[in-house]
DNA sequence: TTGCTCCTCACGTCACGTGAGGTGGC
DNA sequence: TTGCTCCTCACGTCACGTGAGGTGGC
């Protein structure tokens, strides 16, 4: 009595949706057991419908078995880290696949022209090619350039943050008056100096201040700001690894760049120093 | 003299941004053949950079290497195909992503809401995956249909579908001032018969049929025609695999079906039959 | 002569698909 | 007793990554 109802592997995998293979599969991985009959066929209940359509769900998300088999055992890392991870990866790959999609598309343009040879249009491709991994690069550097400088204002103390700003206001404002001067006078050398000293504290090493004052990089990147700024600005604090207040200031910041006319001005001095 | 500059194998795939490893894949795929220095050494060209940047970028739209080389052997399909067979590919795979990021952002709110479990979340994508499978299926039917009317439409004489369409406008017509009869009465039936033999006539099997005369099916596909209409009318007509009269007849039937007052009157003629 | 580069196997990756060859169950 | 289902190997997939073990070149 009290006789549980229990499934062969053919009906159990029809039951979920999923090749009888796969169950074999899943048992030799430890993912899902069944027990054994005598005669060492396997026997699947109802219960474990439950398991194996976790195990579907996460694989549908894109976690590799091993994951999974981890997670259910007992999560190693928190399962809200292992989902925005997974998102993140995710949504790389369907960038890339956007950017083959657009260089496809191009190529067809090119085909349907004027009798465009496959050549021309295997060209076009490199081309398009070559133009969105340089962007994606330039997303890269920008975005690494931004995390840097939000780790460093969140690892400093209120008093220091409030210093940095308050310098920072004062030499943007001193930069303006000194707009129309000789960028090879003390004057403004000077000033250039209080900027490298800013830059450094704010961003560190050479090649994130670097990053940060091109301001062609800048343009561009704003240009196509969809393709690297997460949508809402909760998630966007979250990826800079601190709190709104670390982003406040890169925002802080960036506005203060955005004068054209400052940055000329700095641009001047540099070059007039070598 | 004239002794043409060459390259060995780390150095020519740094050159090309590959790695060594890739190239002398792509030698024995008989992909990329160099020539060989009198000691086995690979020597590369400078024009076998020219095809390694037509592999990279068949590659990057996702091409296998199987078919990149025959491709470049002498393609058996044209290219233009081989393009739009690629893209729609990719598209495929980009909305399998799209549903999967989908899934795991909805995880992620019922994860932060309410301290909820990572059962919970599981759940959650079960949930979301599963209605975005129907969905999936729902678009296959369709858009299946759509394409038996298409080529059916397609083969009938200019003739035959102007008698088509005059005939079913006529019935639509016929429908709409027999609105509130009694739908078991003769009359009623009559109509149903004519409409259930156009219907023959376009979409061909029962199955077909079955899909585009659901109500729910339709308004559902409709809301979420952005999944699966491509954006532009030049692009459908191709996909409907003729021409934009094909496609005409489709939006004029679709037009016809769009009166919910003749369907529920329909509905009502076959509920009263059986 | 000593590093350095290059060479050719050959296994591993990932989630199964696909036979091959054999045995218990209704 | 005859099909039918199930079982366990074990190779194949795809584009290389990663040693292992060995040899020519500057």
């Amino acid at each position: 009595m009290n006789a549980e109802r229990t499934y062969g592997t053919a009906a159990f995998a029809a039951l979920a949706g999923v090749t009888p293979r796969a169950l074999r599969h899943y048992d030799r991985l430890g993912l899902l057991r069944p027990t054994r009959s005598s005669t060492g066929y396997r026997r699947y209940r109802e219960r474990d419908l439950e398991t194996l359509e976790e195990i579907v769900a996460l694989k549908f998300i894109g976690l590799p078995l091993k994951q999974i088999a981890a997670i259910r055992r007992r999560p190693e890392r928190p399962f809200a880290q292992v989902l925005r991870a997974q998102r993140e990866a995710l949504e790389v790959r369907r960038r890339v696949l956007t950017r083959a999609v657009e260089a496809i598309a191009a190529a067809e343009v090119r085909l349907g022209s004027t009798e465009g040879r496959s050549a021309d249009a295997i060209r076009r491709i490199i081309e398009v090619m070559h133009v969105e991994q340089n962007q994606e690069r330039l997303i890269d550097t920008y975005t690494t350039a931004l995390k840097t400088m939000a780790s460093r204002l969140a690892a400093m103390s209120t008093g220091e943050r409030a210093t940095l700003r308050q310098e920072w206001a004062a030499l943007v404002e001193d930069v303006r008056a000194a707009l129309g001067e000789d960028p090879r006078r003390p004057r403004a050398q000077s000033l250039l100096d209080r900027w490298l000293s800013l830059q450094q504290a704010i961003a560190g090493g050479r090649e994130t201040a670097a990053a940060v004052s091109a301001t062609e990089l800048r343009a561009e990147l704003w240009a196509r700001r969809a393709d690297w700024l997460p949508p809402d600005a909760a998630r966007t604090a979250e990826d800079l690894s601190d709190a709104s207040e670390a982003l406040a200031h890169v925002r802080a910041l960036a506005a203060s760049f955005a004068g054209d006319d400052v940055l000329a001005f700095i641009g001047r001095a540099k070059a007039a120093r070598e």
